[in-house]
Parts: structure tokens; sequence; C-alpha cells
RNA sequence: GGCAGGUUGCCCGAGCGGCCAAUGGGAGCGGACUGUAAAUCCGUCGGCUUAUGCCUUCGAAGGUUCGAAUCCUUCACCUGCCA
């Protein structure tokens, strides 16, 4: 059953930046269950938080009794969307497809494929493989005046430094894949993250030129920390959903960290608390900022999303033995041990234990050694929990916490362990 | 096409023959203060066996010089002005 007012959920949300007509997506809403479409482009082995807002609106949606397309581009991964930092280098046929199984394999746990509006994969390579060049100019191109695509916001900031024909045409294949879902499958709706608000209207734009009928298109706002820059970036990048490219650990610690400011808008969209949950954890976030009640439980949502419950729960743990503040040694081992396997550890054998500076260096903590050098002489370098002054000390076997294990921290958040064996 | 100017470290931007790994600001990193928040203040900010030492860096390649980011030549790209 849809429910009637998802329309006002996304918004109250804060997910909808633009919209083709909103009163009539509301009425489309109202009347049924309506079919749409989000596509996500094999740029990477992995998604990311921009992705994940996506997944979760589409999620969102689904939920709300509609029926989700969710496409993956072994196509338009092919060409490359235009961004305003240059061209992008293509990748072979086999990176993407091997990319695509990947991106499919994580989307596809946020989405039912079950019932009456069960969700429905796609590859736009599979309509677009076998398109002869002269079908797609004829029936594509001709709908795409240039002096149009020529005006949007990327290719105008491109002109100077260069753009390929092949990454101008970017709009044509996407275009045509809202017109082959809306002709094939019935879709109506198709959103993305606001970056693709131009290639999103010129579906819309596509279809009323070619069908007489007018569909729609939202675009979820880009998320922003309070100074305007980018969200979804850690110490070793992007904030990759892949456990293998980003720890469960780092990613629990990176939602925990948010700040104070940012923990309501963000727990509106990347989690499914209700509204009353949502408002008291930032009243709380208001009140007693010092709990921090809001991090935590966006943390937990988030983690548990994306990674499951037992790897939240790792995380949290870790968290709390390396920030619960109390005594390491008193931590059992397999608590500790966790900890760090978790936080990211190596390992050295016992008789070739090298400095601290050393340390710093293989864990991952300093980037070089002039880096960790400098690190201890500002005072920012811990073992066990105590400041480290000299550069070349070599920790002994007194040293090691439950007979195994060095906890070397770099300020005040990033732990790494050693296990001496 | 002609004339003038520019290209410096992650970014912006000084330097205009030795005192330059290169002023300053921003980002980053660390410390203090806090709450694993923000703001603020302080420090730090190419790499190496930490050294009055070496290596790599000032668009690219050559050259002049005891010595160049700084001068000359060629090339590439950018920006103004004139056609």
């Amino acid at each position: 059953m849809p429910t009637d007012n998802i329309l006002d959920e996304l918004e109250w949300r804060g997910l909808i930046a633009h919209s083709t007509d909103l009163d009539a997506l509301r009425e489309a809403f109202g009347q049924g269950a309506v079919r749409f479409y989000v596509g996500f482009d094999p740029t990477a082995p992995s998604l990311h938080m921009g992705h994940l807002v996506q997944i979760l609106t589409a999620r969102r949606l689904q939920q709300a009794g509609h029926t989700p397309y969710a496409l993956v581009g072994g196509a338009t991964g092919m060409i490359g969307d235009p961004k305003e930092a240059g061209e992008r280098s293509l990748n072979s046929l086999d990176t993407v497809k091997e990319w695509v199984q990947r991106v499919r394999g994580q989307i596809e746990p946020f989405l039912d494929f079950e019932g009456a509006n069960a969700a429905t994969m796609v590859n736009n390579y599979d309509w677009t493989a076998s398109l002869s060049t002269i079908d797609f100019l004829r029936d594509i191109g001709k709908h795409f005046p240039v002096n149009r695509m020529l005006a949007r916001d990327v290719v105008r900031s491109r002109l100077e430094a260069g753009i390929s024909y092949t990454e101008f045409s970017y709009v044509l294949l996407q275009s045509m894949d809202y017109l082959n879902l809306f002709r094939d499958h019935g879709v109506t709706l198709q959103f993305g993250g606001s970056d693709q608000w131009g290639n999103l209207t010129a579906g819309v734009d596509l279809i009323r030129r070619t069908e007489g009928a007018r569909v729609h298109a939202i675009a979820t706002p880009l998320m922003t920390k309070s100074d305007g820059t980018k969200y979804g970036k850690t110490e070793g990048g992007a904030l990759w959903l892949d456990p293998s490219m980003l720890s469960p650990y780092a990613f629990h610690q990176f939602w925990l960290n948010v700040e104070d400011e940012k923990v309501e808008e963000l727990l509106k969209v990347f989690t499914f608390l209700s509204r009353e949950e949502i408002e008291e954890l930032a009243q709380q976030t208001r009140e007693k900022p010092f709990l921090r009640a809001g991090q935590k439980a966006l943390a937990d949502h988030v983690t548990t999303l994306v990674h499951g419950e037992a790897e939240t729960e790792a995380a949290k743990s870790a968290a709390q033995a390396l920030f619960g503040g109390g005594d390491l040694a008193g931590l059992p081992e397999s608590t500790l041990g966790g900890a760090l396997r978790e936080a990211g550890s190596v390992r050295v054998s016992a008789g070739e234990v090298p400095s601290v500076v050393d340390l710093l260096v293989s864990t991952g903590l300093a980037s070089s050694k002039g880096d960790a050098r400098r690190t201890v002489g500002e005072g920012g370098a811990y073992l066990n929990n105590e400041r480290v002054t000299d550069p070349d000390l070599v920790p002994g076997p007194d040293d090691l916490v439950g007979g195994v294990w060095l906890v070397l921290r770099r300020g005040k958040k990033k732990v790494a362990g050693v296990e001496v064996a």
C-alpha cells in the first residue's frame, strides 16, 4: 500500500534539492505504485557515501509501495560522465564488467526483490551495446540541440580546458536509459544526486519530445560540512561502502565524529529512524552535546545498514576499548586484540621490534619517518596511552599489553596496534 | 596574426644570481581548551640512516656562471591588449 505522503517524508528529510513539478509527482504517488529508477556508474570498485544517499532513498520509496529499478551503468561507465576536474581516463571493458558485479552486490541488500513491488536490476549495457550508430544519431541525437548541451554548467566549465566528444555525449546515453525504461517498464521517475540534475532533466525532455509524456525527476542534495566543503572524506580517501576498502571500524568512526551542527541533517538522510526519534536525538544534541547521543545513534544505524549488526558491535566495542579511557592492561585480550585488529594493526616478531618512529610509519599513522619524528617532537605520539618523548625508543617486553600488543596512537583519534609474536 | 605578461611546494601566492627547501595565507597534521564536536590560541608543515650532511622540487629541455627558482635560448600551456 503506497503511503500517501512519501514526498512529504522526503521533503522533511531534506532529500529534495531540485525537482520537476512536485505537485504532479505528489499526485502520481497518491494514485498508486510509481515505477522509478536510479542509476549507478561503475567508476570504482565500490560505491561510497554519496551513492548511499541514493540507495537509501530508493529503499524509502520502495517501502512506501513504489517500484524500484536499480540501474548499473555498464555502458555509461564505459563513457564517463563529464566532471569539472577534467577528462576521465577510460576503463577497460573487463574492469567495468567486474565493477558492475561489485556495485550490483552492494545495492541488492538494500532492496526487496520479492512481492508486489519487487525491485529490478537493469544494466544499460544490455540495450546500448548493440545499438547502431546510425540509429543512435537519428533516434536520440536528433533531439539534442548542441547549443543547449553547450549551455550546461559542466560542459561550459570544460570548454576552456577541453572535453572529448565521448564525455560530451554522455548525457544522451543517460537520457536514452530513461526513455527505454519508460517505454519498456513504465518508469516515470528518475532521481539522482544534484550533480546529476542536468542529466535528469535531459531525460525528462527527451521523453517529452519523443513520447509526448510528462515524467518526473528529483535530485538529492550534495552533502557538505558546515564550512561548505564536501563530506565523505576520511584520511584514506572516500567513505567507501566496501569493507575491504574501508573497515567497518573506520566507517563507524567517521559517523561518530560528525559535527554537532550536522547530526540532525545526517540522521534524516542516512537512517530510518522515525521523525519523533530524530527530533528527540536532535534535542539531546542541543541540550547535552557532550553526550553525543546523536552521533552515536547515527554511527550505529548507518554502520548496521551497511555492514550489519555484528560489525557494528565489533566497531563499538573496539571504540569503547580504545577510547573508553580505561586501563588498557585491564582489558581482556580478546577485546583489545579485536579492537586493534579493527583499528588496523601490523605484526612484528619479538626479536626485531623496531623503534617507535618506525612503528608509526609501518602502522600508517605517520606518512614518513620525518613525519613520525615530527609527531613525537610535537608530543602527539603515544605508546599504550603514554606520551612518547624519545623517537628512538624501542619498546621492550615490559611494554607489551597482555604480553602481545603495543597500542600506538597519534593525536587523539588515530590508533593502531602492533602484534608482537 | 602582432605586442605585453604569466607558469613556484596539496591550493593560493611572494621571491627575481649566493643568506632559498624557498616569506605569507589556506588546507593538512600535532598540542592546549573540550565532548573522539565546533570556534579559538600555539606549534608544525618535501624526502632520507636527524645530519653545521645528502637527495628531489620552483612548466619542459638545453645553455651562461665558481654558483640559478632567479640570466639566456628553444618548446608547451595560460592571461591581458591590439588586429
